[in-house]
DNA sequence: TTTTTGTTACAATATATTTAGAACAGAATG
DNA sequence: CATTCTGTTCTAAATATATTGTAACAAAAA
């Protein structure tokens, strides 16, 4: 599991773990169906307290990413085959300043188009 | 200056603020050189605290997006003509994790692109 | 049965957010 | 020139969030 925190980071470290397990899923290398690591062994891996990779492995169950068995351990969801309606919004709504604040900077559709483009690439080709 | 602030949302005012100010340059409803209301002013007509809309205005300075002025006031920014290596990378680092969570909700690169396109159109074509 | 698991509770510390009041000096306005 | 407005700075306080620590519990897993 191949996982780094930056503690100094203005990034919250749940923040920081659930993207990174987030990107690890997209890679797809962690697969539907795998189990995470428990909370108390990944926290000791990291270097941080059980109650911080607690907070976001529910932030993963919360949008859906994640299933936490109570009492058993967490496991990937199957990727849905279709993308909810609520998950739609939920990018759009991140996306949204994102892109004006991109536009701001003088970046044009095409170059914010293709650094997307390059961005997905990441996940899928590798 | 259409704005709206909604105190019981989990982002900070102050980044609400910053959000929809760059949205406002992106639609060109705020243009370069435009001076924008003094810090007691709009925080008289949002509800809010002085310090806020400063924290707000000192954000989009560090961007780059205004100029704030001493004891004068703060004016939009001329669009870059090219962005910036450090622009550029900011918008890259916001949307590295966001283009991995949209592939685990399941949406396809034709998705995602659209969507980006269809919310540049937003901004563009306003 | 023993270990591991997530869960829950209480507590403590640190940081971030927001508000408030006041004073200051430079800029803008008349 | 005098007044008003400006952002700046300072202190202060209240609230919320983030992080860690310890402990105990009951269910799952070994």
């Amino acid at each position: 599991m191949q996982i780094q925190i930056e503690p100094t980071s203005e990034i919250p470290i749940y923040t920081q773990l659930a993207n990174q397990l987030i990107e690890l899923i997209a890679k797809s290398e962690l697969q539907p169906h795998a189990a995470l690591p428990s909370v108390r062994s990944l926290a000791a891996d990291l270097g941080v307290n059980m109650h911080t990779v607690n907070k976001a492995y529910h932030e993963l169950h919360h949008k859906g990413i994640i299933s936490v068995i109570p009492k058993s351990g967490a496991v990937v969801n199957p990727l849905p085959e279709k993308s909810s309606e609520a998950a739609r919004q939920r990018v759009c709504d991140t996306l949204h300043p994102l892109i004006a604040e991109a536009l701001v900077y003088g970046m044009t559709r095409d170059e914010i188009l293709s650094l997307a483009s390059s961005l997905i690439s990441e996940f899928t080709e590798e």
